[in-house]
DNA sequence: CGTCCCACTTGAACACAGTGCAAGTCGCTG
DNA sequence: CAGCGACTTGCACTGTGTTCAAGTGGGACG
């Protein structure tokens, strides 16, 4: 057999791909090995074990992340875009979300990217565990925004795995939570709006939510006294 | 064999408590019957699938949420109260986070907490979409600052089950992380007092974002003219 | 009181996933 | 050219979700 047909790099490059079209539950290691083109448990050479590829495939979709150029950007504005970006990349590998809930994601790329977000709001005012708090609140807020559509991805990609007609399955349970929100006053008012904002607009509800955030987190610089 | 040994209560209350205790993927249906003194495959009967307890399980802790009075509580008193008995609940069953992510879990117990957000949030002045937005903002930031700590919970649980000597494992894996954050200026700098912060107050936070998201939601009233 | 029904339980069995292992198979080095 | 060792492979074991045919016993009905 040929020698030297798989790389490291090569592996959670493919592993990310095959991630992003079919899921964390559609990543399989034999899966993976047919798509190289390779036998399954060639794999486990390179990366040891499933749970090691995945930590290595997260972390390397954070060296995506554009850093903003602190010195000629003020705060705000490099705060907005990676928030934006960040926002963006989760929504492109939503499996991340969901594989942040299983294992410890931390490598170099989440690092470089942690500490340009510390620097941000060091530069904005904030010092020492306050600048990791602005911080956090950010992150967090992003990563919970991303977990509901990781969730629908997830839940329509298993559906299709699962054969037969997706799209009646998805029918019936999408008439299910409606059945159920009708029972509460203020769901049942805003249940085709609440669908119709999300299916022109859906980035809407994380913009507004970010600026408040940075809204607030102004309020908190003044208050200190800046 | 008896027959009505089992019921959907009790097997959803069940499955809470094993979850509780060994966490998402330390649920199976052999683990859960022995716990149930019955055949795992009983279980199917009551529930269908595993998904579907999982869903059941998801939604019924949802009910163990206060839901504060608001003709007798100012909006933003019941906003930190209801958030806060949220992130308890969410540290409590921190196996929901992560099913959060796989599953679509929506009932009437999340509708019902649901609802009450929404009522909140118009009570504070917003409407339509906005109160949507503004709820959904609370919560997807509450859902995302409890992620971390339950991956770190459930790789904890992880280490454990694998046998052999977790605390070595872990202490590795600490290091490890130590070793790359170092790398990093703003990073490094923090490093020790950013971990004995958490062991102290691990909700500081939790609280400082909450606090800081609903001084911009204020902000946005305001702005809006109320 | 007997008997029949069916709600409920059970154990065996299947499919598939992660992974350890022993046996190769080449390319490079000496 | 011989052999070492970096890589690859197929087999097989274990654990998990789930299906299914075969019970089993309590209550309803005659």
């Amino acid at each position: 057999m040929p020698r030297d047909t798989l790389t490291r790099e090569q592996i959670v490059k493919t592993a990310i791909d095959l991630l992003d079209d079919e899921g964390l539950e559609g990543l399989n290691m034999r899966a993976l090995g047919k798509r190289l083109g390779s036998a399954a448990t060639a794999v486990y050479w390179h990366v040891g074990s499933k749970d090691n590829l995945i930590t290595l495939a997260g972390d390397e979709v954070w060296q995506q992340i554009a850093l903003p150029d602190l010195a000629t950007t003020d705060w705000r504005t490099a705060a907005t875009q990676m928030a934006t970006d960040l926002h963006a990349m989760l929504t492109r590998h939503s499996w991340l979300v969901q594989a942040f809930g299983s294992y410890m994601i931390f490598g170099p790329g989440k690092a470089r990217h942690d500490d340009h977000g510390l620097a941000i709001y060091e530069a904005a005012g904030f010092t020492g565990a306050q600048a990791d708090q602005a911080a956090a609140t950010v992150f967090t807020f992003i990563l919970g925004n991303a977990l509901v559509p990781a969730a629908a991805a997830s839940f329509t990609k298993k559906l299709g795995r699962d054969g037969g007609n997706a799209e009646a399955l998805m029918h019936e349970s999408m008439a299910k939570a409606h059945e159920i929100a009708a029972q509460f006053p203020r769901l049942r008012a805003r249940l085709d709006t609440a669908v119709a904002d999300y299916a022109t607009a859906p980035d809407n509800t994380f913009q507004f939510g970010l600026q408040a955030i940075l809204d607030g987190l102004e309020a908190q610089l003044i208050a200190f006294g800046h």
